[in-house]
DNA sequence: GTTGAATATGTCGGATTTGATATATTTCGA
DNA sequence: TCGAAATATATCAAATCCGACATATTCAAC
């Protein structure tokens, strides 16, 4: 429970707490981690593809399978950032190219 | 199935495959991976003291529990990267902390 | 040393994500 | 246009991760 002793040290913190800047917050984040994602995939696909590789190859080389690769390119909720993570480590992603997609 | 029209195409493409070199591979990217995890954790925690949230307090803000939040900074293997991004994304963690920690 | 707050550890049922499989659709060279 | 390769979409059981809770341990003030 939200009690005033626990609101105080959140708003000395400098969060709002128990009003709808508390929702405005959440989105916030949940907009930049939907958004990292969505960068995340469209950088593996053209990655991907720049390397010459089908889905079907990539997926072996992640142990993996083709439908997944498919999900993961087209940005699908139910990926995780670690699965799409782990497969830009796979492709020797550069670090630069994931600084630029940080939100 | 490996057939060797396909071991080519990876080959080509700069891929080791069918032999050693194959786990060598796999265990760099799981290295990097999991070092980009406890990175990610020491930080959390680390920003979580500065700005005087307890655990508990902290839980809150992302809907969590206190437990989890300390699995989290503890780098137990059972946290995604997911909830770890989110909630540096919570604390407004500066994008350059979070460059600092890619591999 | 006692006490209480903060943190760590263990467990669990429910929810989510996974690789696999089947199948539909698109792409593209012959 | 035709056919095959590539990609997209749907479904599922198994594995993983989640918040919650109980409890143990650490820490700091007194």
């Amino acid at each position: 429970m939200m009690d005033k002793k626990k609101q105080n040290k959140l708003e000395a913190a400098g969060w709002k707490v128990g009003n709808a800047e508390d929702f405005l917050e959440l989105n916030q984040v949940e907009s930049d981690y939907i958004s990292l994602k969505m960068a995340l995939s469209q950088h593996l696909k053209t990655r991907r593809q720049s390397l010459r590789l089908t889905q079907k190859d990539f997926a072996g080389m992640i142990h993996s399978s083709q439908s997944r690769v498919a999900k993961m390119e087209a940005g699908d909720p139910g990926v995780t950032l670690d699965l799409l993570v782990k497969s830009l480590l796979t492709l020797k992603t550069p670090k630069e190219d994931i600084e630029k997609m940080l939100p």
